[in-house]
DNA sequence: ACCACAACCTGGCCGC
DNA sequence: TGCGGCCAGGTTGTGG
């Protein structure tokens, strides 16, 4: 579920009560969710060690420990962190646990078991494969108009691609493309610089909108103190189907792109 | 290089 | 009530 803006609010959230935090040990019951090392190598080298920063880079969590190793946590699609008293009852779904020094525990909840978590020496080895971050100085207008450029791929899907942009997921390609009067069906090769420009901008602007309320949440996306974001009220398209365009009253389509539900509006997306 | 599709999982919703 | 089918914010691997 959790796209950039959702990953970005849960680090800023996570950081009051985590940084400075030292992590005594680590529980999980479903091994999966530990990419690398083993348990018991994970268990032995993240204990004791203190959380000096969190960030964030794409959809992944970096938490930067004591030592120079960084746990790095991808929530995928329900994954959701939180940090609570460790003598609070386990809530379902709960799989994997940083105990901490405090008395307080850093639990990821993760209904469907599809989140990742590894403790890594040398970050590329989980992120080396990334995009440029939408929101960096680095990622410019005229950046994004050469890396579409180079590529012939239908639009949807390539902003979907994490190696060409990290981060962006299927609600904000929708609304990002909508906000930039693209069709998500046009050839990535074929947009001018005006419109290479304008899709840049819708970018980063729904980015910054999303993050500034906190997230959307479509169905189960819960900050970490439980409660809801707001971005989800401010949606031109995504859930949309069949109510008007808010700004040409065109009905809204849905169809299918590369497996994934694409909503637009067929009136101002040509 | 690009695309379609299956797989990984669970739960909610809809229609019958 | 129950059951089958479909859907879901993400990513990876396979085969064409």
């Amino acid at each position: 579920m959790p796209e950039l803006p959702e990953v970005e609010t849960t680090v800023r959230e996570l950081r009051a009560p985590l940084v400075g935090q030292t992590i005594t040990g680590l529980r999980n019951h479903w091994l999966r969710h530990i990419v690398t090392p083993s348990l018991s190598s994970f268990q032995e080298r993240v204990s004791g060690r203190a959380i000096q920063s969190i960030d964030r880079r794409g959809k992944y969590l970096l938490f930067s420990l004591d030592g120079g190793e960084t746990l790095i946590i991808h929530l995928k699609m329900t994954g959701h962190l939180s940090v609570v008293p460790a003598d609070l009852p386990i809530e379902d779904h709960v799989h994997t646990v940083f105990t901490l020094a405090n008395g307080h525990e850093l639990r990821f909840r993760d209904t469907r078991k599809f989140g990742r978590v590894y403790l890594v020496r040398n970050q590329d080895q989980v992120l080396g494969n990334l995009g440029p971050e939408p929101l960096s100085t680095e990622f410019t207008a005229e950046l994004l108009h050469e890396m579409l450029r180079r590529r012939k791929r239908v639009l949807k899907p390539l902003l979907l691609d994490q190696t060409f942009i990290a981060g962006i997921g299927n609600i904000y390609a929708d609304e990002a493309l909508h906000q930039a009067k693209i069709h998500p069906l046009r050839k990535s090769n074929t947009l001018n610089i005006d419109e290479s420009k304008s899709l840049h901008a819708a970018i980063q602007e729904i980015l910054l909108l999303a993050i500034s309320r906190g997230g959307a949440t479509v169905d189960d996306y819960r900050r970490p103190d439980g409660t809801k974001g707001e971005m989800q009220a401010a949606l031109s398209v995504y859930g949309r189907e069949d109510e008007p365009c808010l700004r040409c009253g065109t009905p809204i389509e849905r169809i299918l792109l590369g497996g994934r539900s694409t909503h637009y509006c067929p009136g101002c997306q040509k």
